[in-house]
DNA sequence: TAGATTGTTAATCGATTAACAATC
DNA sequence: TAGATTGTTAATCGATTAACAATC
């Protein structure tokens, strides 16, 4: 039980575990163990079990977790039983990718507003989304009330970019430029970076 | 000293190191140390100091790192002290962010095959590089001997696509399909999951 | 009921940090 | 030299695992 103090590690694997629950959903399953789950994804089934202690009592001793239930319970936790709005700064090639991937959108995040800071491109549209002159930046993600972000800009111009939208609010970011973003406590800052991943696999090759 | 039964959560973190340390040396910045490197990372210095002591001494007492020295030498332990030709296999809008993308190149990765099923992409070209059917997957990784791969493929097609990539050689495989791939032990795979990293940070707001 | 599996406790294991002698 | 910083040891801290009573 309790909300306040969990380790930052269990959090990050619920929504691992969300994302194997609910693809086990669509593959029909109803029902699942700490042992099943454990298997799946290569992790022990006490951890399973110690993580999921952490929120409360999801699971029937002798017959495991109802599926449909844990994995509701575990979007409430991670507060994706909503919807939120992102932004997304950058509309290149990675941009581009970003704003036209469908796995968002049921997983608890919409894309409503595209940054490009690129005269040519503003004014123009990528896929549905009308794209914005980065000046506009603080007053559209003010009024809008947008606490979440993504970075698709070049490494030079990120820092520039997440300073801005620090300031207008925003207080979680998704950073794809290879590179260390500063911010304040309050905002959360979470890089993705194919190379890291490549070079450490690469280390035991 | 020593490269074997180093903790991974310490090869982890090497990427990271280099990437800011090759970030620094652009910034004109030739010597730094490790409460400087921490303060940018958000690490402590100790745990730098104590993570680079498990492949050698690479500093002076007073001076701290050159930044040149230490990025070759964590380039030689990652081996990315050459160039890793990489398979993509997956042309759609995600294939074509990830080959158009420069930043593989500078680190150690170059793609030099790129796959798709899709008969309409087949021997067209993505950018410089032609496209090539999934049946040729096999023979062609198997003849150039390329030992890593990308998959950026639909989820339903990720465990099938994996299985080939495996059967033919490869031994460390980079997922962005957003799904948990089973593979032999002598097989290394990571994920790309941008959905994860925004739900471990919606948790905390 | 018998078998299975949970949630939790205590033990183990491993990672991080503080401190400092060595030395540039 | 005096100040700074390393590499390393020992202490602390935290995470994982094994085991089991409770119970479906």
């Amino acid at each position: 039980m309790g909300t306040a103090d969990i380790p930052d590690i269990v959090v990050s694997r619920l929504p691992i575990y969300l994302r194997a629950l609910t693809r086990m959903s669509q593959e029909g399953v109803k029902t699942t163990s700490s042992h099943e789950l454990g298997r799946r994804l290569g992790i022990s089934s006490a951890q399973i079990r110690k993580d999921l202690s952490h929120f409360g009592e999801f699971g029937k001793q002798g017959t495991g977790y109802q599926i449909e239930y844990l994995t509701g319970q575990l979007r409430r936790i991670l507060k994706v039983d909503r919807e939120w709005e992102v932004a997304l700064v950058g509309a290149g090639d990675l941009g581009r990718a970003v704003a036209h991937y469908n796995g968002f959108r049921d997983r608890g995040f919409r894309i409503t507003l595209v940054f490009d800071s690129n005269p040519a491109k503003v004014g123009t549209k990528l896929g549905e989304f009308e794209i914005y002159d980065v000046a506009r930046l603080d007053d559209l993600i003010r009024t809008q009330g947008i606490a979440v972000a993504m970075v698709a800009v070049p490494a030079e111009a990120a820092q520039a970019v997440t300073d801005q939208l620090v300031a207008a609010g925003v207080r979680g970011i998704l950073n794809y430029a290879p590179i260390n973003l500063a911010v304040p406590h309050r905002v959360w800052v979470q890089h993705i970076d194919p190379v890291v991943h490549l070079q450490r696999m690469t280390y035991y090759l």
